[in-house]
DNA sequence: TTGAAAGCGCTAACAT
DNA sequence: ATGTTAGCGCTTTCAA
């Protein structure tokens, strides 16, 4: 029941501050002292309190997490991460569903997150304003960032415009000169988000490339039916119809390449798809995508975090997370048609 | 910074307690007093410890949620519906991902939630054992399970065994007497969990309808791939091919159809399927499927939960959730084949 | 309506 | 190596 360091002390003749000692193995503690705490703690299920401890320590051993979308598989798998490389040092933790625009942003970084429950706190594909990462700062809480570039905090990020060129000098290499942009919604023309780093890389490919001229983007849903429903909509008029696919990510990807089948399309004989992310599902759908590791930047994140946490605060830098082309069937080289001779 | 309620009360002018009384609302506090106070803790940005205040009032505001998978399309849906119900009311949801069979099971259990820092623990498709659940509940920290029902506890969850006789029938009202079941892992013959009353469901059906010697079962990873790989294996050999494939859930569903696809069987013309879950991407698919609302199932949870929290503890009992099939395309009669005439 | 004082369960000096 | 003491920041009697 409510039982205490106390009660543990009690039964084993010493004081609290030896039980506690014994119990957390800081300071000095005879082993057969140590042994019959240990014992009388078991014997009546002793659970120290995580909320004392917490008050006079100063530490709370849980992190705080904000993140947009939980069944989204990329934000999902990044979840997976953080969780695994925190449970396996103790600590435990919270999480945040903040969908992009929601009334209970405010509430979130306000009030939930400036208490003092957390020792740091991971920000996932939210952009916490200037404002919000400072308020944090100053209450002593380490905050990092995936995902998303923030001014004055530590961030894990792929290079996104970097990828998206790859992943369009991809479809370029193999022959393709009518490359389609079906990207994440876009807000303004500089927008600085991850989905408008990737238009600009697709811009900065097909400019190079000399095919200025020839960009066309489209906006859908970052998920496998917005995908469909734009890939269906890009794909209907056979005479406007792109030979490749520039996808913002795997969801879409995939949706295009439903939508395209269903059409008549013949994948990837007479459009080529690719995407971003490395999704699971990649492989069955013999997707070309670059590989982003959700997972391992998960961890990563929960390495730095807490050393900032322990330590000295960790620099403020954007630590470019690794992302690898994997080439698969869904990209095939560009044909020349027959009405194009 | 660090500031405390006697700042607060300091700058206002009066005392900690009643302070505290302005800011929680709980008593006595002249209108004026308590403008006052409410003023002097927005100027210095004044945020109370959880810590401090759950040591003395024994409640966290704060709710432990044991989860297997986070990537899969259901068990994300649930916690976004858990997390919205959560946060409207002002409590956290600290999250454990425990994949079926991990080694961290016992850390989880015994020491994470089995301390003072959960109001209550929602269990996702977790099945405690008794003594995981006993332990909880002697501590006083009610519990509530989705997906499987535990003995001892509240539990929410649809009828499987009537879902999957549901879907079975389905199948078999459109002619069908060819029935295939692509279900989950099953551990022994009596298997009690998710995916043994899904099996148990297809059989009562099959041996219903007189055809319990036409049984065949196989067994599938619960992922849109591991429908595929068992769908492909199911359907390879035209001879032995089924006419209708109940999936054990949505993304299991899915991964049979492309893998119809790819193999040349017309979906549903030759082939009908149908899952359970209610997937998102059901839709797009023209996917039938016994409906399981998971965000719903996450929200009814917490308004039970915190019932148990804040008054009486509920009832222990299995709580039906509605399960509604939804017929789409992908189920379409039996059609005569030629070599059956 | 407000204040003083006690104490939630623990850890960290400081003594011994 | 162990015990004593003093809080961590808050809420809650109890008195005034």
């Amino acid at each position: 029941m409510g039982s205490a360091i106390a009660d543990v002390a009690a039964r084993a003749g010493v004081s609290k501050a030896t039980a506690s000692r014994a119990l957390s193995g800081k300071g000095y503690v005879a082993t057969a002292t140590r042994q019959r705490v240990v014992d009388a703690a078991k014997e009546i299920g002793f659970v120290a309190s995580p909320n004392a401890a917490s008050l006079v320590t100063g530490r709370t051993k849980n992190i705080g997490v904000v993140i947009p979308f939980i069944s989204h598989w990329f934000f999902g798998a990044i979840l997976e991460g953080i969780e695994e490389a925190l449970l396996g040092r103790g600590y435990d933790m919270t999480l945040y569903n903040l969908r992009p625009g929601s009334v209970d942003r405010d509430r979130v970084f306000d009030f939930f997150l400036a208490r003092k429950r957390f020792d740091g706190v991971i920000a996932i594909g939210v952009e916490p304003t200037a404002e919000e990462a400072g308020r944090l700062l100053r209450l002593g809480i380490p905050m990092i960032s995936i995902g998303a570039p923030v001014a004055g905090i530590r961030s894990l990020t792929i290079d996104d415009v970097r990828a998206a060129r790859l992943a369009t000098e991809h479809l370029l290499g193999l022959g393709h000169r009518n490359i389609m942009h079906i990207g994440g919604v876009i807000t303004g023309d500089d927008d600085q988000t991850v989905n408008g780093q990737r238009l600009t890389g697709y811009r900065q490919a097909m400019v190079a490339a000399g095919l200025g001229g020839e960009m066309r983007a489209a906006q859908a849903v970052m998920s496998v039916p917005g995908g469909y429903d734009a890939g269906t909509h890009a794909l209907s008029d056979p005479t406007l119809r792109p030979t490749a696919v520039f996808a913002a990510c795997d969801e879409v990807a995939i949706g295009v390449m439903i939508a395209a089948r269903r059409i008549g399309i013949r994948v990837p004989d007479d459009l080529s798809v690719i995407g971003i992310d490395g999704h699971d599902y990649a492989e069955m759908f013999s997707l070309t995508t670059i590989e982003q590791k959700p997972r391992l930047q998960g961890q990563s994140a929960v390495t730095d975090l807490l050393e900032a946490v322990s330590g000295e605060p960790a620099a403020v830098e954007v630590v470019e997370m690794p992302a690898r082309l994997v080439v698969r069937a869904s990209t095939a080289p560009a044909r020349i048609r027959a009405d194009a001779v």
